[in-house]
DNA sequence: GTAACTGCAAAATATTTGCATCCTT
DNA sequence: AAGGATGCAAATATTTTGCAGTTAC
């Protein structure tokens, strides 16, 4: 795991640091999503809040981390599966915020159902989030 | 048009005040989602950015408005059509965001397609956000 | 050694809360 | 008149930026 930790900040040309091991790791050991104050938290006292904003925005720029829409305030990231690269994210899954626990998942094999847009309008991207009881809570 | 207003905040038990007017109005008259910055833009320097804040918080309680989930940090709100009640927000149409005009718009002649969870999934509402080019920037 | 990354401090923003005053009903 | 709504001030919280010191390559 630490192996592959290492392998994909290299793979993104990024500096293989502790901070970023951090953090990446904790993508990998999650299931589902995570916040920012997620990530705060469960990184501990020993980084500051500003490493992990900018932690958070080269992932997102490198793609190994994508953002998932919340209707509430709150900005959730997960990590990307292998055919998201850089600058162009394709996020072709559903992803579940279940209101009972919290948490939030990626149901990797509920694909995204096509949606058929008025004339003129062009698609590039589509996210769908689902919220209800996961299947733990139930 | 300022009847309706004034019926909408009456349906809803709330008092008629002019922010509130004039909040409801700039949601009336603009066919997409706005965010907490354009209201206070579009309001002029008369209204407190505290009662935009908690404006917007009771047009949402009471299910005048929904929020959009938005892949930036950004909150995004749009008029809920009737169908909406205080406590169950019923959105069953698409949302548009132009990623040219930035604009955002409910389409509401598409439909959420049918989504189906994995078996002990029970999902309670569905979000689409697609994201593109509009009709207006092709 | 050099470029990139981090931590600290501080600035800039955004959001929430308390309270006195004003407006609706 | 009473309750709710607003504006102001201030407290919190969040995010960004600059810079000096540290680390990775």
């Amino acid at each position: 795991m630490r192996i592959e930790i290492d392998d994909i900040l290299k793979r993104n040309q990024l500096s293989v640091t502790a901070g970023r091991k951090k953090i990446l790791g904790l993508f990998l050991n999650n299931p589902g999503a995570l916040s920012h104050g997620d990530i705060e938290k469960k990184a501990g006292e020993k980084f500051d809040r500003v490493t992990v904003y900018r932690t958070l925005q080269v992932f997102l720029e490198k793609g190994i981390i994508h953002n998932i829409p919340t209707t509430d305030n709150s900005i959730l990231y997960a990590l990307c599966k292998d055919d998201c690269h850089e600058g162009q994210h394709q996020d072709n899954h559903v992803h579940f915020i279940c209101n009972d626990c919290g948490n939030t998942v990626c149901l990797e094999n509920v694909t995204i159902p096509a949606v058929k847009l008025p004339k003129d309008f062009i698609s590039s991207q589509i996210d769908v989030v689902v919220s209800g009881i996961c299947k733990d809570c139930k």
